[in-house]
DNA sequence: TACTGTGAACCTATTCACAGCA
DNA sequence: TGCTGTGAATAGGTTCACAGTA
């Protein structure tokens, strides 16, 4: 039940694209050359990965039961229902972060939205959602009242460091930032930056 | 004029967030070292990445200027204004693709969006913006007249790989992936992948 | 035969160490 | 002294080669 293996980050992203690969994939079965025809990831790299995960698949001469290796990748990644919490909260009410407050952008049961939040008082009274939106100033009391682990930060530019200095100050553990800005974090917060415009520049 | 140097990508990625941090620096010079404080990076690594760069700068044992370190890594990296066709595309108009027609979404000139496309024609109908959205059976054409060479995709999962094909067959040469899945494209093509969903799980 | 599991070999990226300059 | 520029050293990631299995 424990190992969870400290796994190099591109294994883990590369693992968690291919839950998603393996979600939607037809068969009971999958080989390491199909996962690398989807993904463009050579086979070996694949295997290697899973070699790294350490668990036995007993995929030996056969390609891998789809079940099987999602379960494993999910499990050695922590990604299990039960193993970490999973409420997130959308700092940022703009066009953005509004956008986000829909249902069908966390339909899958691993994340749920517990809050927004939002320094300007108007946006955070006449949006609508399933869940409540407070205004920036109660952020502390609420993610620790909710138990809000992760953030995903949608404000402008210019508001992005402060709105991460009170986050950090609350306890967050992780944030996506979908600001242009580089985030200045201590040691031990996790920030995966997804920044449209920067993305754009790097697919020139 | 030309040189433009084959960099890692990991360098330019570093490059191009540096680009941000610059553009809010209140200093007319920056070193290493103050980069290193505001990302992480090590002072030896930046220092190094300018060497990839291999232009001089008369930096030496005094800092950078903003300015002038600015102007050679836009240069160096292609991102002049003159020197790359910025028009982009959305594709996928529900409300994260909606959100991104926002003006401020795209405030630099450095990209300009030309059109939106939905296989949804309601949508096409009845969302406002500043430049034209067109129903999907379009995309072929627009793209074509417009000189659009990027696109972000914003469409829903199901969708994601139809719409690539589309994409890639009107010779579209990046895609910004907003979608949880692993694009299939002919090499040569770089997509970025900007999944919310995957974020979250890695900055578990 | 067609696949996986595995470690070595290779390649790429980061860090170190230090010479050189203001 | 405090910085950059630079190549060498090290660490990290990917690919290769092949033994082993159904």
């Amino acid at each position: 039940m424990q190992s969870q293996v400290c796994l190099p980050e591109v294994t883990k992203k590369r693992m968690i694209q291919l839950l998603q690969l393996l979600k939607a994939w037809p068969d009971e079965k999958i080989t390491s050359s199909d996962i690398s025809q989807q993904t463009g990831w050579k086979p070996s790299l694949i295997r290697h990965d899973f070699w790294l995960l350490g668990t036995d698949f007993n995929g030996v001469s056969n390609g891998y039961y789809k079940d099987q290796l999602s379960e494993i990748i999910s499990r050695q990644l922590g990604l299990q229902a039960e193993s970490f919490t999973k409420n997130i909260c959308i700092v940022g009410l703009g066009r953005l972060g509004a956008a986000l407050l829909d249902q069908n952008t966390f339909p899958e049961s691993e994340f749920q939205i517990k809050a927004g939040f939002d320094s300007n008082v108007y946006r955070v009274e006449i949006l609508r959602s399933t869940f409540p939106l407070y205004p920036a100033s109660e952020m502390q009391f609420v993610i620790k009242r909710e138990n809000i682990k992760y953030a995903v930060l949608a404000v402008t530019d210019k508001d992005a460091q402060s709105m991460t200095d009170r986050l950090v100050k609350t306890g967050i553990q992780g944030i996506v930032n979908m600001t242009n800005v580089v985030l200045k974090v201590p040691k031990g917060i996790k920030v995966e930056n997804l920044s449209i415009i920067n993305a754009l520049k790097l697919v020139i």
